[in-house]
DNA sequence: AATACGGGGAA
DNA sequence: TTCCCAGTATT
């Protein structure tokens, strides 16, 4: 049987029951795609799920505040993906009058949407014959193919495209897509795929030659930085001061406390982090330490420091848009992972 | 072509 | 630890 055809069959005896795979609305499914962007079904899931409860159409998502929608993404990360479709809610709602396009065509201009969730929304939506290429689909074809170009190459991304376009079922390439993509999700795994009960294993060209664990090949990528980032706690008739992150590097309209970054891990007794404190918050400011943590990301390596400060004067001038919020209130606003972990072991929850 | 952009789960 | 996930935008 041909490579498309047992990949189906396996797909409808094999598929797990996901919400998004129910429906043909190009809005739903977008929705579905962008949060699945590097993103686990299981991580995803609940955020489809409560996305789709507080916007049931694009006109809702449109209505919607950034900090609504960042709010509703928390935890979630990559948040330029929840600033993009609020951007491309409002131009669907401006420029298409409300109709979410279902062509490859159209789809691809939208920001936030790239070749990937293009094909997927076409095929899934209006049954466009566009490959989709994602993870698992490089991985399946790497291995089942014997393709050793890199994925991450720009050889590779046009190999692997022209290969999966090829193999696409004109008939069907919604149900293509979605099988090739779930056997790689659950069958074809990256670590001890389960080979002994593959469908494809006689004709696998990684298993035949003992290739699995070399397949996909991937090029070495970044090196990854460290930073230390110093927050201040400052209280005043039950707020404290919050930041809004405007042009920073991570964490892009989250809110955060005022920071001084240092480049090694800072300490009360080191001369120039407190002068550097003094300076900002006054010399009389005094600096309690309450505790550190470690916060990984992709890419760095980020020690955090949180400090009490008492004596302080704020007459600075911060760089960024500065608040006094309750505490309840600053739970109700977007912010990173490792501020929501601070602020439940502050309050000892 | 390379880098930035989160957070979590599996081995 | 390391890898990588239903990738995209920017440099």
């Amino acid at each position: 049987m041909a490579f498309q055809q047992e990949l189906t069959r396996w797909y409808l005896a094999n598929k797990r029951n996901l919400p998004w795979r129910h429906t043909q609305d190009p809005y739903v499914i977008w929705l579905s795609e962008i949060i699945l962007q590097q993103t686990r079904v299981e991580q995803g899931l609940p955020y489809f799920n409560r996305f789709l409860e507080a916007y049931p159409a694009v006109s809702d998502f449109a209505a919607a505040s950034e900090t609504e929608i960042l709010k509703l993404w928390q935890g979630l990360g990559y948040y330029s993906r929840g600033r993009n479709m609020l951007f491309t809610a409002r131009q669907i709602m401006d420029l298409y009058d409300g109709v979410f396009p279902v062509s490859y065509k159209d789809l691809i201009k939208l920001k936030g949407v790239g070749e990937y969730t293009a094909a997927a929304i076409s095929s899934f939506s209006s049954g466009e014959a566009k490959a989709v290429l994602d993870g698992n689909v490089f991985r399946v074809l790497a291995r089942y193919f014997g393709i050793s170009t890199p994925i991450n190459s720009t050889a590779g991304k046009k190999q692997f495209s022209e290969l999966a376009q090829s193999l696409i079922d004109q008939e069907d390439p919604a149900l293509y897509n979605q099988a090739i993509m779930e056997f790689g999700a659950l069958q074809c795994k990256p670590k001890s795929p389960d080979c002994e009960v593959c469908p494809l294993v006689l004709s696998c060209y990684a298993k035949n030659n003992k290739l699995i664990p070399v397949l996909p090949v991937k090029l070495k990528t970044v090196k990854v930085k460290t930073r230390y980032i110093n927050y201040f706690i400052c209280e005043q008739d039950n707020t404290v001061l919050v930041n809004k992150r405007i042009l920073e590097d991570i964490w892009q309209h989250l809110y955060d406390f005022p920071r001084i970054e240092t480049a090694a891990e800072a300490a009360v007794n080191h001369e120039e982090f407190t002068q550097e404190v003094k300076q900002k918050f006054g010399a009389d400011v005094i600096i309690r330490p309450l505790m550190e943590m470690k916060h990984l990301l992709t890419h760095q390596i980020i020690y955090v420091q949180f400090f009490a400060l008492d004596n302080y004067i704020v007459n600075f001038n911060m760089s960024t848009e500065a608040n006094w919020v309750t505490w309840p209130d600053l739970d109700q606003l977007p912010q990173p992972k490792i501020l929501t972990k601070f602020i439940n072991f502050y309050f000892n929850k």
